[in-house]
This record gives structure tokens, C-alpha cells and sequence, in this order.
DNA sequence: CGGGTTTGACCGGCGC
DNA sequence: GCGCCGGTCAAACCCG
């Protein structure tokens, strides 16, 4: 099949619509998420939005999500599509891209049947058919969220430990996709890592799934006495990453709505830090990634606004003001 | 020796 | 049905 060149053109957002403001700016996000729609909502729930409820009423708003989406799923129709970023091309070289996408039940059936054959090769037949038989049911998946993230290196710090289980070469790209798995048990989420081939230094990462559990430089952080570390420290508890110091503080103790609270604020700050690191992203003079860069901080912006409380304290007024 | 990585094989989904 | 491709498995290997 022939590949088509993917992107947000800014020419197919219709940003005169200045009655709809708000919607423009929720747009923004689904033209930046690369999604559809539907998942998109999933991103603002992730953004810490409460009620986005009107904007489903928005016309203008679904027409332009619809627009992007289907440029973007050109490349590849029919594709599953909880997978949204998983493209062989960025949306534009230069554009930050941050992807959600959601999906409902969740299918980990892993289970193989123990059996008494003597044979290992038939049992190891046995067993794989059985899995078969037991993933047999469509497959669902864990929600996903992707992060652009401007960087040197492939595997990017972020606090949990991982474990790779596999690699893969990408098609058309000279780059590799690595996966990797979270290495807790009973946590099974993983994260695929990809260097996009368009600019190298761009480092493709998606997160599937929700970890179970805090993350491990948490954890030390909370039994070295929960101290508020200084940014980058890793031994006094926070930790940084090669995208910028990731938040720090207590994850002891934490109801389940307080640690909801606490990765939905790790995920924006990843947001943050990777809209960060492209604003200083050498090839940003092109007219089509400034005009990208303005709908991306003003995406932040709106976010950001919303969310009580959270990231107000971490977000730079220079970000806020900024264009 | 335990935990992580590498890598070829395998599997399922999908398009033709 | 066949081939391609993304994703996963698991044996072999590596390393501290």
C-alpha cells in the first residue's frame, strides 16, 4: 500500500472560529493528539478535564477532529484504532505530537493450562493453542498514551523499571521499536519505544496501560523520610529525566483517588516537559511548526488552567504567556 | 545466580 | 489462501 504523507496540516484547522474559542483550543488537542475523537476525550480526561461534555455538541469541533483523523489514518486504514501513533512518519517532522487513546474492557488472559504430556514439543503445542483458544475472544486493549519526546537516548528515564522484552525492526524506518514491559509483578504495563526516522532526535514512547503500583523512585523517596527532593536528584527521592525532572514527593500512603491524582499529574508533566524540550527544537523556525508550537501552547495553556491545583506550581509563567 | 538483553521463531490480524 | 507486519515468546546470552 502506498504511503501517504501524514500530518496535522494547519490549513485544514479552521482557526478563525473565534466564537468558538474554547472549542478551538479542545481541538487543538485532538488535532495534536492524532486521534480520534472518541479517544481523544480519553486525553482529556488524562489532562485532568472534568466536563467536556458541550464540546461533543460542537460541530465545527467533531468535523475538524474527523479531518485530522482521517489524514493521519490514511497511511494505513483499517488499523486498529486504539493504535494511534504507531506511524511511520510523524505528523510533521517537527510537530510535538501527544497521543491518547483509550479502549474499554481489558483482556490479560494469559493463563496456560498445565499438562501431563510427556512430550515437550506436543506440550508446547498444546499449551500455545490453548492460549490461542483463550485469546480467542477480540483482543482488547489498555489505553495508550504517547509521548514525542526530544531526546539522545531511546530508553527514557521515568521512574519504573523495565524490562525489554522484544525488538523489532520498524518498517520503512532505519530505527528499531523496543518494548518493554514493567517489571512489577502483577503490573502489566508496557511501553514501546521508537526513534522516529523523519528526526532522529525525536524519541516516539507509548505507554500502555495504568501501573498498579507507585513507582519505584517513589518509593525510595517516600522511605528516605518523603522529602521533597530537589529536581534531578534521584538518590534524595525525586528523579529526572532526560526530558526534565519528573515530579517528586510521597506516594505512601495515597488513597486510590490521590494516586489517580498523582499519575494523571506524572502524565502532564511528561506532557510538559516534552512541549518543553520542543520549544527548543533547532528546526522551529518553519512557519508550519511555529504555527504548530502556537496551537500546542495554547493547548498546555488550556490544560494546564484546568487542572486545580496541580501543575499550576510547576508550570512556568513564561509557558503560560507565552505567543 | 538473578535479573536484564538479544534475537530468531511464532502467532494473530489484516489486506490482497 | 497467502504474505506481510506488529507484537510476543523464550532460549541463549550477558553482566554485576
Amino acid at each position: 500500500m502506498e504511503k501517504k504523507e501524514m500530518g496535522v496540516k494547519s490549513e485544514d484547522i479552521n482557526i478563525d472560529s473565534s466564537s468558538l474559542l474554547n472549542s478551538y483550543q479542545f481541538s487543538s488537542v485532538f488535532d495534536f493528539c492524532e486521534v480520534e475523537k472518541s479517544s481523544s476525550l480519553g486525553f482529556m480526561e488524562l489532562l485532568g478535564v472534568q466536563d467536556y461534555s458541550p464540546l461533543l455538541d460542537v460541530p465545527q469541533l467533531s468535523t475538524m477532529s474527523m479531518k485530522t483523523s482521517t489524514v493521519i489514518a490514511s497511511s494505513d486504514t483499517g488499523k486498529d484504532s486504539s493504535e494511534v501513533l504507531n506511524q511511520q512518519q510523524p505528523a510533521t517532522p517537527n510537530s510535538c505530537s501527544i497521543s491518547s487513546a483509550s479502549s474499554e474492557a481489558v483482556n490479560d488472559n494469559k493463563t496456560v493450562v498445565e499438562q501431563t504430556e510427556d512430550d515437550e514439543e506436543e506440550k508446547q503445542k498444546t499449551n500455545k493453542q490453548l492460549k490461542t483458544k483463550k485469546t480467542n475472544q477480540k483482543k482488547q486493549r489498555e489505553p495508550r498514551f504517547a509521548f514525542m519526546t526530544k531526546s539522545e537516548v531511546d530508553h527514557l528515564e521515568d521512574g519504573y523499571r523495565w524490562r525489554k522484552y522484544g525488538q523489532k525492526a520498524v518498517k520503512n524506518s532505519p530505527f528499531p521499536r523496543s518494548y518493554y514491559r514493567c517489571t512489577t509483578v502483577s503490573c502489566n504495563v508496557k511501553k514501546r519505544v521508537e526513534r522516529s526516522f523523519t528526526d532522529p532526535s525525536i524519541v516516539v514512547t507509548t505507554y500502555e496501560g495504568q501501573h498498579t503500583h507507585p513507582s519505584p523512585a517513589m518509593s525510595r523517596s517516600a522511605f528516605v523520610g518523603a522529602q521533597i527532593a530537589p529536581p534531578d536528584s534521584l538518590v534524595s527521592g525525586g528523579f529526572s529525566t532526560n526530558y526534565g525532572s519528573v515530579l517528586q514527593g510521597n506516594y505512601n500512603y495515597l488513597s486510590s483517588s490521590q494516586y489517580h491524582q498523582q499519575q494523571q499529574h506524572q502524565h502532564q508533566q511528561l506532557l510538559f516537559n516534552t512541549l518543553s524540550s520542543l520549544n527548543h527544537h533547532p528546526y522551529n523556525n518553519s512557519s508550519a511548526f511555529t504555527q504548530e508550537r502556537k496551537l500546542c501552547n495554547q493547548v498546555t495553556t488550556a490544560a494546564f488552567l484546568r487542572d486545580h491545583g496541580l501543575l499550576q506550581d510547576v508550570v512556568p509563567s513564561h509557558m503560560l504567556k507565552e505567543e
